[in-house]
DNA sequence: GTGCCGGTTTGCACTCAGTGCCACTTTGGC
DNA sequence: GCCAAAGTGGCACTGAGTGCAAACCGGCAC
């Protein structure tokens, strides 16, 4: 094919624009895992990025968001994988389905990611920010699986509660990934944490040992991550 | 009754401590609410309370702390209720005692928790803050309901997503409580989102709808935010 | 009452995040 | 080549948050 679909020339305007984009994300991600994230200024970014303080802030509207820039777009993509899915599935397997898929990308990007996830727990500016803004997904589900269920999410309780303990569960999933240091598959485990919501809280909270699949005393090191 | 029992004299210093924090806190969400939080300057606060901008800083960390200063307090509540309970307990239970209790709290408080909550949700900035400290009660409940299992939280992830899901469906019904204006009583709200959870994600989403009590078409207008 | 200790308040100066403004340069279309 | 638009850089400004040292005051011993 001779042509791009979307981009009909992509010039070399949009193309600095991007390389500066990527630059300051590099050099901002390098410098906050080196010498932590309060401890690096906007100044030393940009620096060494090669730009000035004032464009660094043309590019993004905070230190924090140089990490958490991708949000918006993670959240097309969870919408685009849920609206994958056939209208008649039931919202709950369809909504898994759509976390199991950003769980592979995750996955796929592994390194950067766990760099990433272990910046944000180090860093309560970035927790926080990142916090707000998967709260900003679950009103987005909240609304899709409400359509899907065809109620109102402001009377129905469902969709927020569905929305949010799901992401709740994502979020435990990838803690417990980078806690393990990412040596058990990120999809494993949230599926793991989906199932125990799945199954109801009631199953997975009250015996002293679940159904650890007939297991021996002593579970095979290699999956000791893994509670099912 | 003579004398408290942890207070020995509770001296003039202490006193004017205290009424120095409550004058703080009344100015700031005065302020806050008459002009929105991003247009409150921290010297406007200081000079509500008739305190030097410096002084502001002794006794709250950052602005958002003076609407959140009660945090920790809460959480501290929360762990009391949960140890309250007896031991032999079934964990889901007793946690879902114990938030019960702190749902009761807020309803008791109500006029003041819907003021907050209303400027919560309206102020990005309070908002990524407040989920960063429910955050960390979760790890604090997390590793109330692993000692309680018996298992090691960061071994099994049961203990993390019993907790994160129940405080994220707590959540959930407060956003509730808060859109539905506080009309329906906090606590009704809580059981109501902790049943769906209790009961399984599948059953509560699944069917276009639920069990509504052998409902007629139209829900009595009275009861309309909740759910079941 | 006097005086001292230690906690409290305050003003000052400083760093840094974030924003508005304007002049200057570069790019892409003509 | 020329022009409009986009991008960049410098500057100045507000406001959050912190360190420091001087002034202040309640509690206590004498």
């Amino acid at each position: 094919m001779t042509h791009e679909s979307a981009a009909p020339v992509e010039g070399l305007r949009e193309r600095h624009r991007r390389r500066t984009a990527a630059d300051l994300e590099e050099a901002a991600l390098g410098l906050f895992c080196e010498r932590g994230f309060d401890a690096v200024t906007i100044e030393d970014i940009a620096a060494a990025a090669d730009v000035s303080r004032r464009t660094f802030f043309r590019y993004f509207a905070s230190k924090e968001d140089v990490i958490l820039s991708d949000h918006p777009r993670r959240l097309d993509e969870l919408q685009a994988a849920l609206d994958r899915r056939p209208a008649d599935e039931p919202a709950l397997t369809a909504l898994r389905h759509a976390i199991m898929s950003m769980a592979d990308t995750y996955e796929e990007e592994r390194e950067h990611m766990l760099r990433r996830f272990s910046l944000m727990t180090a860093t309560p500016a970035l927790e926080a920010r990142s916090l707000c803004l998967q709260r900003n997904w679950e009103t987005s589900v909240t609304e899709m699986l409400a359509a899907r269920m065809g109620v109102d999410p402001s009377r129905d309780l469902r969709p927020g509660v569905v929305a949010a303990t799901t992401m709740a569960a994502m979020r435990v999933a990838t803690a417990n990934w980078l806690a393990g240091g990412g040596r058990v598959e990120l999809p494993v485990i949230v599926a793991t944490a989906l199932d125990l919501l799945d199954g109801g809280l009631q199953a997975a909270a009250s015996p002293p040992a679940p159904r650890r699949r007939s297991a021996p005393a002593r579970p095979a090191p290699a999956a000791r991550v893994r509670a099912l």
